[in-house]
DNA sequence: GGCATGTGTATTTTT
DNA sequence: TACACATGCC
């Protein structure tokens, strides 16, 4: 008997979800009910008896996955659904490596630092080893860190990476390689690891470790999602993890790949029936999101790649709109009519949370954020600069982590330059001889500290109290006999504890200390979630809140809000109505991103992602003047172009309007022929 | 050695 | 606009 959930599906999809045992390839068109045939696998599988915590599913954000099997949950009704393993490999594999540790040699209370922290690494090194001093120009420790991750995650040569990659510091090759090493070397002896090692050290627990059996046959099926934009290392795992066996699903679409400036290749999905031999092949063709005006338009976009995709996705959602191309006078004019549009599909009766302002650049959406906020639209942002990068959060953390590992001297070089009176050369001189002995760095704080300069032996005290207080050790004053013994102290309490150190520095330090002092309230109450400080630092690591609403707590829930998201970020979601501004070239395709061609085909499928997320309505923007701030004259500016990839074939498929100006530079009228006229007109009282 | 101030410059996308 | 680096004062 076929179960109920499986009528619903269409032919493709039906076979993708029941496949047996063999590998399985799906090829999955943008809105193609991916999810849906995914969320049925894992219910199929649950179903012919799989045990739930035998299922891993590999997804590109925890979200992802947790939607997922929501969904499998729904249509199974079973509990223990919740016991599927799901997350990204990042996620998955800090938590296969906090079981199997030993067999890599790892110690068990490793701490996992995030993109920024390893760059802070990179920092310390590059004044350290004076590699830099010769040079003014020396690479910045973004740079770096970008360099280190290529090399790594595409298992490539530093000079080969940097001749292809980063033509313009092929000078500072050796100094490049000797901040390398070291880094390596200090990360493994502060019993850090970053992204990429998380992925290396579950590569090596599957191919070469004594623990490759125990993890290989922990799982009956495995299943990835997003498939084109897994990187060399990834397939290896995936590989190794399935030695022997079968039974490995992939899902993806090798026209939505746009994640190869993190080493992602299309490869991993065309060598897929090669690595997995007797892999069944399926297409999921009809799409069943857009209408065939946004379809026709996205295809047109597609059909000008220089590799041919296999596909063009059809729909038989009709609609009489065609997308709309926006021509606007300059910036300002882009954001008000955005505004409007927004408004005007709300009062129509569309939610805010069903519509998205899409973009290539976080700090693209800078000015429509302040006319948004002007005009009383809330609106949630997703990408681009986030609450666990800023500074003051990063320093409450930097406490935490201590705590965790105290041998992690980045964390400490972040805390002891918050005390007034400590600089570079004090904290370097202070870390040194905490590391110094045998004992840990942390006992030596608290029972034998360096001395601090004069001006800083205030602060000093109140950092040791602070670290007291939270590691629950006694302190060198207490009567052994009558001390309790160490009560463990809640991981709220440590961010409370660490707040009030914190927090008069904050107002003495930064200027908008109120909005800061609130971050960190909200970091508390995320806290008060975890009863393990270790979980704690692992999550806001490998899965950080993707915008400040994830901070916010069931009672903005129900508030309605319009979706500010980077077309990067945007990618698996769906929306009524999308409005992709900046539309000009430059933007889409990134300046950054034209100087080869592999880069400008990836933009244009970027651009492919970003007008397929559409349901009903698609709005591209096009502002004609850009603006140059920095520049010494008053109103410098340029005109800009038409993004490259629409082009007149393209244009065919859009509707066409143009924004002028009036005297009052307000934008008020239409320009055009007489039928866009008519056709605005009508738009406005319908 | 720390810190305030001034100058120049590079500036995407994310786990 | 933010960040790295240089300079000069305490």
């Amino acid at each position: 008997m076929r179960a109920k959930y499986l009528e619903t599906l269409n032919d493709a999809q039906r076979a993708a979800a029941t496949h047996g045992d063999g590998p399985l390839l799906i090829i999955a068109g943008a809105g193609t009910g991916k999810t849906t045939t995914l969320a049925c696998r894992v219910a199929h599988l649950l179903e012919r008896g799989v045990p739930a915590d035998r299922i891993l599913l590999l997804t590109f954000t925890r979200r992802a996955a947790a939607e997922m099997i929501r969904r499998a949950s729904d249509l199974t009704g079973q509990a223990q659904t919740a016991k599927v393993w799901g997350g990204t490999f990042h996620a998955v594999a800090n938590r296969l490596l906090r079981i199997y540790h030993p067999a890599v040699g790892l110690a068990a209370e490793f701490t996992v630092c995030d993109q920024a922290d390893a760059g802070d690494m990179m920092n310390m090194l590059r004044s350290s080893t004076g590699v830099a001093k010769e040079n003014r120009r020396f690479p910045r420790k973004g740079t770096l860190v970008s360099i280190y991750s290529r090399c790594v995650s595409a298992e490539e040569k530093l000079s080969d990476v940097v001749a292809r990659h980063f033509p313009w510091c092929a000078e500072d090759i050796e100094g490049i390689g000797t901040i390398f090493a070291q880094y390596t070397q200090r990360k493994r002896a502060l019993n850090l690891l970053d992204y990429d090692d998380l992925l290396l050290y579950w590569r090596q627990l599957v191919t070469d470790s004594p623990a490759a059996d125990a993890v290989r046959s922990r799982f009956d099926c495995v299943l990835v999602d997003e498939y084109q934009d897994t990187n060399r290392v990834q397939c290896d795992i995936l590989r190794a993890m399935r030695a022997g066996r079968g039974d490995i699903g992939v899902v993806g679409d090798d026209a939505q790949a746009i994640y190869s400036f993190r080493a992602a290749t299309v490869r991993n999905i065309l060598d897929f029936p090669t690595h997995f031999p007797g892999a069944a092949i399926i297409k999921l063709e009809q799409n069943y999101r857009s209408n065939q005006p946004i379809l026709r338009a996205s295809n047109a976009v597609m059909a000008q790649a220089k590799e041919r995709y296999t596909k063009d996705l059809w729909s038989d959602r009709t609609s009489a709109q065609q997308p709309v191309l926006a021509h606007v006078w300059d910036e300002d004019a882009q954001c008000k009519l955005v505004c409007d549009q927004v408004v005007k599909h709300l009062e129509e009766g569309i939610a805010l949370r069903r519509q998205a302002v899409l973009f290539r650049a976080g700090h693209h959406s800078d000015l429509l954020e302040v006319e948004l906020a002007r005009r009383n639209i809330p609106f949630h942002k997703y990408g681009g600069l986030k609450f666990i990068e800023a500074a003051h959060v990063k320093d409450l953390l930097a406490l935490l982590r201590i705590l965790e590992n105290p041998y992690d001297e980045v964390s400490w070089h972040r805390v002891l330059l918050v005390l007034e009176g400590i600089g570079p050369k004090n904290a370097q001189r202070i870390i040194e001889t905490l590391t110094s002995g045998e004992e840990s760095p942390l006992a030596r704080m608290l029972h034998d500290p360096p001395s601090p300069p004069p001006a800083a032996r205030e602060g000093f005290a109140a950092l040791r109290e602070m670290l007291q207080a939270c590691s629950g050790l006694p302190n060198d004053n207490a009567d052994e006999d009558d001390a309790p013994a160490p009560a463990r102290v809640s991981v709220a309490a440590q961010v409370a504890a660490a707040r009030r150190f914190y927090e008069p520095v904050f107002t003495k330090v930064y200027d908008n200390a109120g909005m800061r002092v609130r971050d960190l309230e909200q970091l508390e109450q995320i806290a008060a979630g975890y009863r393990s400080r270790r979980r704690f630092l692992a999550d806001l690591t490998l899965d950080p809140p993707t915008s400040t609403s994830d901070l916010a707590q069931p009672p903005y829930l129900e508030d309605d809000y319009l979706i500010l998201s980077t077309i990067h970020s945007a990618k698996g979601c769906e929306w009524d109505v999308v409005h992709i501004i900046h539309a000009a070239d430059g933007m889409i395709p990134s300046d950054m991103a034209v100087s080869d061609d592999d880069g400008v085909e990836e933009e244009r499928r970027l651009l492919y992602v970003a007008m397929t997320r559409a349901k009903d309505w698609l709005y591209v923007y096009f502002p004609l003047r850009y603006y140059h701030r920095k520049s010494r004259f008053g109103d410098a500016h340029s005109y800009a172009q038409l993004s490259r990839f629409i082009t007149d074939d393209v244009r065919k498929h859009f509707e066409e309007r143009t924004m002028a100006m009036d005297e009052d530079s307000e934008c008020s009228d239409i320009q055009g022929s007489g039928k866009r006229v008519d056709n605005f007109l009508r738009e406005l009282w319908k």
